[in-house]
DNA sequence: CATATTGGTTACTTTTTGGTTAGTAGTTAC
DNA sequence: GTAACTACTAACCAAAAAGTAACCAATATG
């Protein structure tokens, strides 16, 4: 809601700016699984994540979709894909630091998520 | 990441725990539009916020999904949905108490959306 | 030789999401 | 009486997202 303008001043963003600085951010992070996979890979960001270790830990996610979110988010130059030479073949993803960037949208969704989780189990 | 426990202990959410909070999250804020309604209720919660004021400044969004989107939101107790007696009768949406705790997930997508933008403004 | 692992891809199907158009009921304005 | 406004809903359709299953090459294991 606070702005930093080109003046240096602080300033409300506009509603309408709002609206579309958060379109901006759904079609970067938005959908099922963007923002688990980068949760992911922030936590582990000092370990080696290969493909099937990433699929096998975050549950429900198939090779296919895992495989193309994973290209969505490198193009956005959230996570990098390095190729390793091993046998078999591993290739490991690691999280860059625009993508840790993202670390206070997914802090806010856990916490939301947490709490609504308590409020609900309160109510019964 | 950081959750307090039943013994008033601060420690840290399980990756997986995490994980399952983000999707509760994600069920109920996640889609195009949710966070956008839950944003601009929340900007103009001194305001009588008519269904079709709200279709027309929430730029692209049609009745049909509007009403749906709403619906949800009023299930999720993150909105209000009031009918006034005037002549012809107007639906006036309100934020709750409790959809005014996403502000600070609309927050974070806000602020990474703007800084997106700045970003990729600078690198052309 | 058979089987398993890694990191995928391909084809196909289903589900979800969203958009379009039209229509309804009540009321008011011309 | 006709048009317009409010707040929808229903029927229909298209596109996107996601799930399933099979398959591939390379290498290693038993």
């Amino acid at each position: 809601m606070i702005k930093t303008d080109k003046n240096g001043l602080k300033r409300e963003a506009s509603c309408g700016e709002e609206l579309l600085a958060m379109r901006d951010s759904l079609e970067i992070l938005g959908g099922k699984w963007k923002l688990q996979i980068l949760r992911y890979l922030t936590n582990r960001a000092h370990q080696t994540n290969q493909f099937k270790k990433i699929q096998r830990e975050i549950e429900g996610i198939s090779a296919k979709v895992l495989s193309k979110e994973l290209k969505d988010l490198e193009d956005n130059l959230l996570v990098t894909r390095t190729v390793q030479d091993t046998r078999p073949i591993t290739v490991a993803y690691a999280i860059t630091a625009y993508g840790r960037t993202v670390l206070p949208v997914t802090n806010t969704l856990v916490e939301w998520g947490l709490n609504h989780r308590k409020k609900i189990i309160e109510n019964r």
